[in-house]
DNA sequence: TTCTCATACCTAGGGATCCTAGGTTACCGA
DNA sequence: TCGGTAACCTAGGATCCCTAGGTATGAGAA
């Protein structure tokens, strides 16, 4: 996916998966490839700065753990990141309907 | 609507305006606007340097005329611009496809 | 054992994209 | 003549994402 137009919806796409329980980065990033069928391969380049950000926000939290001897960071989804979500996905919805009108002309 | 979403998808939204006939910059941002249900109401300092860049990439071509006094810059859409528009058009459905399996499980 | 691959994290800096803010010219109706 | 609308333009800033590099551990291959 030319991620052009990526921009400004991923934050959307991380708090949607983390809506689903907690997870560290990594697994978020497994995640988005699954749930797109592959279309959402995001670098860790852009996902790690994202998910500080978004704990700045103060829409998720982390904590960190040991597995196997690797150290992970497992965020999880705070009530104001339940509330942006919800945000996030009725502009979506409203950006695709405009989207499809101009484009497709529905 | 809030417009980093719009990135990446502004050259596809002008292409596919223009696909309907000829227009000047100006008519441009208001057919945009019409077709939206005025969602999409793009700052002429946005429009204008795309077009501009659309046109140096051979994907539009304009003509100055003058109306009432006025002179526009009227832009039609090439050969390669309506190949570009269809790209466009695919890559569109591919990611919102995307956005609503991730977004709202579809 | 050593090498490579996968897991798992991080950041600085750059590139692309869009908007803000300012400017110009011309017509028209009050 | 004054404000509103039509119509164009650009420089610079903000934002967002990615490239490219780095670190560390475990597991399996050679």
């Amino acid at each position: 996916m030319r991620s052009d137009r990526m921009k400004g919806n991923l934050d959307a796409l991380l708090l949607a998966v983390l809506q689903s329980g907690a997870a560290h980065g990594y697994e978020v990033i497994a995640e988005l490839r699954r749930r797109s069928g592959g279309e959402f391969d995001m670098p860790e380049g852009t996902v790690y700065p994202s998910l500080h950000k978004l704990e700045n926000e103060g829409l998720l939290e982390s904590e960190w753990d040991v597995v196997d001897g690797r150290r992970r960071r497992t965020y999880r989804l705070t009530a104001p990141g339940a509330a942006a979500l919800a945000r996030e996905r009725a502009e979506w919805a409203r950006f695709s309907v405009g989207m499809n009108a101009v484009l497709v002309g529905l």
